[in-house]
RNA sequence: GCACCCGUAGUGAAGUGGAUAUCAUUACUGACUUCGGAUCAGUCGUCGGGGGUUCGAGUCCCUCCGGGUGCACCA
């Protein structure tokens, strides 16, 4: 529509003999000043030299009854012209909404492509805390808007199962006392690591034994050490996946950095040009190119991150086939860093480096500081779902339910988390804060899920007093519900342009928020009613649309709480 | 020190250079003989400081102040 719109307004301005100008369509902020208002007059003023309002009303002129759907123009403020949409346009965005269903909101701006999405990346051996929970919910929500926009997503999970932290752990484990064949939990890991990583930074000898397990592991020359990372590894594995499916992801592919080290090594020794001898490491000299210095190839000979990152991307094409687009989602600390690994891509592989994109999201802090496993000062993601998931089981007791699911608890706490870290701009930091969590009132998932639920609700006791939903006869007014609704679209598209997934958790809570006034003020359900059938209609187009929106954010969206 | 990011009601946030800066929460006040009160309606309360660009600046530029992250063998 906005499109039309500004071809009018262009052709407009031609007719009149006024000059070509950059000018904005856009939503006004409030409804009464129309579904779209146009900023054109006042960029063409100074360059006419006439008042802003004297050039709007030669354009409004021109336009009127020109434009299908749009039944009224105004001219307001310093010289807006704000379009009102037709009552029929509304009518009939409910019915396509109805339509489309599961498919409304999707649109085709990467039909046909292929796109890897790589989040979480939650290291075996080390906690997986709420930090990763961000950064799953970030990675899970681009993933599902590639989807929206008709790409074939590939989503892929990359796993340090080697590196220093791994030795930390194995020799934390071995203090410890445990064993290959002994019954430990993925908590007992996490405690082991921060054992290691401490004694590593406080106690030189500790240092040197670490090192050396750390080659040991790498190289698997002892048995009981193999022994008991393949313990370790499986372990952590299977506990991963446990919250991989309470979070609702499902990966196509796990890669290791087992498997990335041997090929980043011979990469990186196969193009010396690129990657200089210093101090008995390989290095890539990002100083060159306004960057820093990043080691690739340790004294040791060992293949770090970087190296790993670089046959990775080797990896993913030989896997998953070619690919047109590569999403890397982490938090940003590592986004200078990433730029030296893209700048040192480009030499050693130009195309791959080409379509592969970093998103550095803001980081989880607690009240008290940053998270950090190397101390174990962390929130166990699994333990903070629990507590969402208890507090959701109160209220569903509270509310009147006899025996609460435990998995729609699970799902309305998840809601409540999810939609409490993609609610804000993904690149700012967020402070970690319980009770809020807890809340489930006013912006909240749970807000969201309820509202849907409600509809459901609403339609089925329509549907049982013969009321289906229907255009046949329609209010002469439009409710303001309505002119949110047809918005989704768009939203969804600049949702993924952006990589702001919070622009949808935005839409979503307005457009809850008109239904809710919509249903405080309108009985819908009411069978005297001549408009109770279009009532349903509009409440089933918003259902609809809550549930697709709620699919991007990955939260589920029940018919009953 | 250098680089990048961020400063918006007590708190958490939104705000593609546009109109009276929006939403939630907190506190207070209201609304069920009526479809789910995890709801709705109302009151109180804000752009870190200073310059500049522009018809118009929370938004762009400069500067100061405050916070975060990174800066060679961890990831």
């Amino acid at each position: 529509m906005d499109s039309v719109i500004r071809t009018a307004v262009a052709e407009a301005l031609e007719t009149l003999g006024l000059p070509e100008a950059d000018f904005s369509i856009e939503h006004p902020h409030e409804f009464n000043h129309g579904d779209f208002a146009c900023n054109v007059a006042m960029v063409v003023s100074k360059e006419v030299g006439q008042a802003p309002r004297v050039i709007a009303e030669q354009i409004v002129t021109e336009l009127f009854n020109q434009i299908e759907y749009i039944d009224r123009i105004e001219i307001a403020g310093p010289g807006f012209i704000n379009f009102f949409l037709s009552r029929d346009f509304f009518v009939a965005e409910t019915n396509r909404i109805i339509s489309a269903g599961e498919s409304w909101g999707r649109n085709d701006s990467w039909e046909g492509k292929k796109v890897i999405v790589e989040y979480t990346d939650a290291n075996p051996f080390k906690e997986f805390h709420i930090g990763h929970l961000f950064t799953n919910a970030v990675g899970e929500s681009i993933a599902r808007l590639f989807m929206m926009a008709g790409a074939d997503v590939k989503r892929v999970c990359y796993q340090g199962d080697v590196g220093l932290h791994v030795a930390h752990a194995i020799w934390g484990m071995q203090k410890s006392g445990l064993t290959a064949t002994s019954a430990f939990t993925a908590k007992d890991l996490g405690k082991a690591y921060a054992v290691g990583a401490t004694a590593y930074k406080n106690d030189e000898t500790a240092k040197a034994e670490i090192i050396a397990l750390n080659k040991i592991i790498y190289e698997r020359s002892d048995d009981s050490v193999t022994a008991l990372y393949d313990a370790g590894r499986t372990v952590s594995l299977e506990y991963f996946e446990s919250i991989y499916k309470l979070v609702d992801t499902q990966f196509s592919e796990y890669f290791f950095e087992s498997e990335a080290a041997g090929e980043g090594k011979s990469i990186v020794l196969a193009h010396p040009e690129v990657f200089p001898q210093s101090d008995g490491a390989y290095i890539f000299e990002g100083e060159k190119y306004g960057l820093h210095t990043r080691v690739f190839l340790n004294n040791q000979g060992l293949p770090t991150y970087e190296a790993k990152e670089l046959a990775l991307a080797k990896l993913k094409e030989e896997r998953l086939g070619a690919y047109d687009h590569s999403v890397i989602s982490t938090a940003k600390e590592i986004n200078e860093y990433f730029k030296v690994l893209k700048t040192a891509m480009g030499f050693v592989y130009p195309e791959l480096a080409a379509k592969t994109e970093h998103i550095g999201h803001g980081m989880v802090r607690l009240a008290t500081g940053k998270m950090s496993s190397r101390t174990g000062d962390v929130i166990s993601a699994l333990d903070f779902i629990e507590d969402v998931a208890h507090s959701a089981k109160e209220k569903m007791v509270a509310s009147g339910v006899v025996t609460p699911s435990s998995d729609l608890a699970h799902d309305i706490a998840m809601a409540a988390i999810k939609y409490a870290t993609l609610r804000g701009n993904i690149l700012q930091d967020s402070i970690f804060d319980k009770e809020r969590a807890l809340s489930f009132e006013g912006d909240s998932g749970p807000y969201l899920q309820y509202t849907h639920a409600r509809i459901c609700s609403v339609l089925d006791r329509a549907r049982l007093a013969g009321i289906e939903p229907s255009r046949k006869q329609v209010p002469d007014e439009t409710y303001l519900v309505e002119k949110t609704l047809y918005r989704f679209e768009e939203i969804v598209m600049q949702a993924l342009d952006e990589r702001a997934p919070h622009k949808v958790v935005g839409y979503l809570t307005e457009l809850a928020a008109a239904f809710n006034t919509f249903y405080a003020h309108e009985k819908i359900a009411d069978p005297s009613d001549t408009y109770a059938a279009y009532k349903c209609q509009v409440a089933q187009a918003v259902a609809i649309t809550l549930k697709n929106g709620l699919f991007v954010l990955a939260i589920k969206a029940p018919n009953r709480l």
